[in-house]
DNA sequence: CGCGGCCTTGAGCAACATCAACAATAGTGG
DNA sequence: CCACTATTGTTGATGTTGCTCAAGGCCGCG
């Protein structure tokens, strides 16, 4: 049991921290830009419980998906970044089981479901590289239930933290920082790993003493890259295919 | 830190309690059932590692998909049964991050992932419920991580009986058992909850004692189904559509 | 009837939650 | 630029949940 005290929170909070550049990259239909949306920090793509009429394809910033219990704990089960595709339902009029916010101010393209099961007839390549995307989410979603079920506190934190990194980084190829804008507050760290945030702080000041990461309102700096792999648990094989783009050898 | 012991195991315990029934109303592709295989109990379909030239339809038994840390902790990250797809990659050539084990004698319909790409082309439909699969496996595994990330131990148990419970018997429609054959041991328990053994242990006997469910050398009987649901945390409308099998209204 | 896997129970302890106060920071309006 | 406020981060004291270690009982099977 924990996780139950929720500190008060009215969702503005600005942020274009994320470098815009070219969002096409990430366009899962090429045509028509027209369904583009903005959304700023804090509010949600969609909610839970409401019936997916229409489908996100994550242009630009941060997006967390989240799901609730009655009592108020939340969960936050995905981070999506740039490039990730938003709310396929299991079925028509399903209602959504988690809910999506927008972490910084957001740019989305919103295809109507109508529209994709059109595409999905015409271009059969579409509707197989949507199953792909959903297979990854299944085997992200995998890989972070295994660190909140078998993992220390320690090791969750610092898991994600890499996690996040990779990811971030992997959207600009070739370059080699070792610190980000990284849009969380140590809440929502907590609501990722299943701690509450005063541990995650503890655990965040330890490994900064410890001179493995620094993460301080919203930046994250590694300091120790081999040191941080290590405390997550990882594979340095694994690891290091991360780091370096390429799929695991 | 935590389920860091491992029992000694080797994998036999036989299990014929599903009744075997006509197989084929899980069948994801219905014509040709050469590719039919038979696996016994404790054997993986595939394991860690493995690279991905087939998809599995699981046609009759349980499985369970679970992931491996390097010292052997194990997280147990989904139960299959009956008409689920398995072993989909998130890119061709990649490896699989899970693997998948028999729970029980298993009969699984093998299609290599050549064969389901012609289908595809041929039929966009099935990639299309492949596809909605995917998003379910999703959901629910977005459910599961919130139990584990933000429930008691007392609430992920009582969840997890109540969610098999209702998946076992969506099977059979219209029947009104409260007893079942659960495939389980009570280390899969705590792997799939992120429980020691003996925690769940402690926790089934409190709610036997309770008067709430038994679980006994692998039979569940529900003794209150009201008190299950609320032990369980679980929105009583909802689970109310569940054990009706119908969509949550 | 002996063995291996599984379940059960107790004692002690570590990790993490809770409660509570306070400090740092960023954002806001003057 | 400063004062003001909401949010977020920090730290300590204390409590609880669930883990670890250990021993023994039960059940099915050869």
């Amino acid at each position: 049991m924990n996780g139950r005290a929720r500190r008060g929170s009215r969702g503005d909070d600005g942020g274009s921290w994320i470098a815009p550049s070219s969002a096409d990259q990430h366009r899962l239909v090429s045509r028509y830009r027209a369904g583009d949306r903005k959304i700023e920090a804090g509010r949600d793509l969609f909610s839970i419980g409401s019936s997916g009429g229409a489908i996100f394809n994550l242009l630009d910033g941060w997006v967390a998906l989240y799901t609730l219990l009655e009592d108020g704990r939340r969960q936050i089960v995905q981070f999506a970044l740039p490039g990730a595709v938003l709310g396929i339902l299991p079925s028509k009029r399903a209602q959504a089981t988690f809910g999506a916010q927008a972490l910084t101010d957001v740019v989305v393209s919103v295809i109507p479901a109508a529209v994709l099961a059109s595409f999905s007839r015409d271009e059969p390549e579409i509707t197989m590289r949507l199953a792909r995307s959903l297979a990854r989410d299944c085997s992200m979603a995998y890989d972070r239930m295994t660190s909140i079920g078998r993992r220390s506190a320690r090791e969750r934190v610092a898991h994600l933290l890499l996690e996040l990194f990779t990811r971030y980084r992997a959207q600009w190829p070739g370059t080699r920082i070792e610190e980000m804008a990284l849009p969380l507050t140590q809440e929502q760290i907590g609501d990722a790993t299943g701690l509450t945030f005063v541990h995650v702080n503890r655990v965040l000041s330890a490994m900064r003493k410890q001179g493995v990461v620094e993460f301080h309102y919203r930046r994250l700096r590694i300091l120790d890259p081999d040191r941080l792999i290590e405390v997550a648990g990882v594979d340095p094989q694994m690891a290091l295919s991360w780091l370096e783009g390429r799929s695991p050898g």
